[in-house]
DNA sequence: TGACGTGGCAGACGTTTGTCTGTATATGAT
DNA sequence: ATCATATACAGACAAACGTCTGCCACGTCA
């Protein structure tokens, strides 16, 4: 019996490699079975062959032994948390989990849904950081930060955003645009609530928000 | 032999819910014994009964049989979509569907997931509109925009990112930073490859395309 | 007290699915 | 010719995985 008369195509393993990084986008991998059928393959190991060379090529990861085991290489490896967006911050309001967040942010970080909280940004003070007003700064929470890092502070009962400089050991809030002062707090009077990992700008419509998980 | 104490849960059920949701919107659905694993149950029926439970309360679809069949509802309230970060754009390369991206950037988004691709911006030009190099643009294809839209075009066989102005009937490419000039193309030796509808900016590492967990 | 619902456990069964071994055909290089 | 390689097929095995049935412990409510 002879077999199909070899279907002359040098770019069945591109077809296939689309076909499959679909379906990942999509929300699964396929089975090598499924991409049998879908290329119409009578044996399942012609599907495994391409998948494998696709492997080989770099194009696909796999997770070897396991159902629907192909990945996208540099596909992020962090998980997608969403992440709540906080309005305007009040005093305490992020010593608990925040209540009243306008809604969730989807979000890739290796750290845990808690330790990240998103804030809209008021002001001019951070332009020349290329920070505008209505930007969505992602904060990663911790009491500390390193000089030059930008971050988010209580002061005055009121979040804002500040790049972090310590001088000769006094902590500083610099504003990243001269018609704004350094603030200089009284350390009392002063609580670093995290710091910026992200910034995000939405340009239309504002931010597609999830609702409450 | 007495079973654990009843760990009083009734968030379990939520906790459940939003490891499968991550899981999915990392890349790949979780089986019924990595829920199990996670949630330390020592029964794989324990996890499927909440599952199934959360298929009943609709947070969940599911293709019964199927390995990692869980599914978010179509009607999912959180839209999102991995759209691949191209690195350099080269000339014809969006026309087909982009292969080899650095990576897949979790964007919250109603358009369909081949509408949209992120790239990481290069150069000055666009300082004055916030967007410095290193940022990620997030676009969405379409040939043609508005007046005043920022836009990923592709002149000289290179992607770049400029402000789009339409004056008298004619295109212009907008720099927002004093020290670029505006381009006047041809018409025939320019395309618009899309619209940026958001703006980010990784400020620790960009880690987000780490290799491996 | 007893019926009932809930949450969890235990073990098994059968399908899905990844993997392996072997064979056949065509092409190109030696 | 001979060999190597690439492509495709056939069939089987074993691991992964979804599914089922039954049981136990605890709490509530009549």
């Amino acid at each position: 019996m002879a077999h199909a008369p070899r279907p002359r195509s040098g770019d069945r393993k591109r077809r296939i490699f689309l076909f499959v990084r679909d379906r990942i986008l999509s929300g699964a991998p396929p089975t090598v079975r499924e991409v049998q059928a879908h290329c119409g393959f009578r044996a399942v190991q012609s599907a495994r062959d391409y998948l494998e060379a696709l492997v080989r090529d770099g194009l696909l990861d796999k997770e070897p032994g396991k159902a629907r085991g192909y990945r996208l290489p540099a596909h992020s490896p962090y998980p997608t948390v969403l992440v709540p967006l906080l309005g305007r911050v009040q005093a305490g309001a992020l010593t608990t989990a925040s209540e009243h967040p306008d809604g969730y942010l989807a979000v890739q970080s290796a750290r845990e849904r808690d330790e990240l909280f998103a804030l809209r940004v008021h002001g001019e003070s951070m332009r020349d950081a290329a920070i505008l007003p209505g930007d969505v700064v992602i904060v990663h929470r911790q009491e500390d930060a390193r000089s030059g890092d930008i971050v988010v502070a209580l002061v005055e009962e009121e979040a804002t955003v500040k790049r972090l400089k310590v001088q000769a050991g006094r902590v500083e809030l610099h504003p990243a645009n001269p018609a704004f002062a350094p603030i200089v707090p009284d350390p009392a009077r002063v609580r670093i609530l995290g710091k910026v990992i992200e910034v995000r700008r939405y340009l239309e419509g504002g931010a597609l928000l999830a609702p409450e998980p």
